[in-house]
DNA sequence: TCGATCCTGTAG
DNA sequence: CTACAGGATCGA
């Protein structure tokens, strides 16, 4: 759901509002949220820990706490965190809480109820975001590597941009407009692309995602749903039907791992 | 690489 | 009613 930009704007409202707070309580309204582990597990190793700092990678809100460990919370397709004051009534779709010093709650709300909270040691998570690409819009994240990583690669270029152990954060929309951007058709095995062609591709994911990650910031002050943000103007994603805003032919919809993907098929050749 | 799964909401 | 949804994981 919420991709890189969103979990961004997440991240930065979630840290002014609970980064030093402690967390006094833990609770866990439906257990699912919690798996692999245990309800217990969390209340054990989060309960009287303060929030050192709210950071986080690919689409990963992480919260450091105090003594090393660290709560994780992937948003998936419908969730979100925010902080509630004490006297506000929750909404039903609370999955998750944590009553915090100070008064607030931590709350994760997901009407779908595929969000995830794990808490992990340091060595843990170290190796859970091991798995993870570089952050896009970090120096890490050059041509050089994404050049080396495509010479590897087979996959469809959609699939490869979506694929968080190659780049972490890009999801089904931002791939598609980076794509677009980049003039880069979809189904392309990233071997084949030439090294225009990825220059392109890598300038289109940082501008894609900087003018995203402006826009969500911007959108999202408190509680909501998290679509994607409203003034990122969508050049194909759900766009099936529609003109393309450069050529004027149609923008047409295929099927790619079974997900949508969106292109223009004068633009994307 | 596909399909099912975790779930609920919404659009058609 | 069915199809589909911005994600990720697992087993066939």
């Amino acid at each position: 759901m919420p991709e890189l930009p969103e979990v961004e704007s997440v991240r930065r409202r979630v840290r002014r509002q609970a980064k030093g707070a402690e967390i006094i309580t833990v609770h866990i309204p439906r257990p699912m949220t919690v798996y692999p582990q245990r309800p217990e597990t969390l209340k054990r190793e989060a309960v009287g820990r303060a929030i050192r700092e709210v950071e986080r990678r690919g689409k990963n809100l992480l919260l450091r706490l105090a003594g090393g460990a660290a709560i994780r919370v992937h948003l998936r397709m419908t969730g979100n965190v925010y902080v509630f004051p004490e006297c506000e009534p929750m909404p039903a779709t609370v999955r998750a809480w944590f009553e915090l010093s100070g008064g607030g709650r931590l709350v994760l709300d997901d009407p779908r109820a595929l969000a995830r909270i794990t808490i992990h040691s340091k060595a843990e998570l170290d190796a859970l975001l091991g798995e993870l690409g570089p952050e896009p819009l970090s120096p890490q994240f050059t041509l050089e590597y994404l050049a080396g990583r495509a010479r590897r690669s087979r996959k469809p270029a959609k699939l490869f941009l979506m694929d968080q152990g190659e780049i972490a954060g890009l999801g089904n929309i931002y791939a598609a407009e980076a794509l677009f951007r980049a003039r880069v058709n979809p189904t392309r095995a990233m071997n084949s692309l030439s090294r225009t062609k990825l220059a392109a591709l890598h300038a289109a994911i940082v501008d894609v995602l900087t003018d995203a990650v402006q826009s969500a910031c911007t959108t999202y002050a408190r509680p909501g749903r998290l679509q994607e943000a409203e003034s990122f103007r969508r050049s194909v994603y759900d766009r099936e039907g529609e003109p393309c805003f450069v050529c004027h032919r149609t923008i047409r919809r295929i099927s790619q791992g079974s997900r949508s993907t969106y292109y223009c098929p004068g633009c994307q050749r």
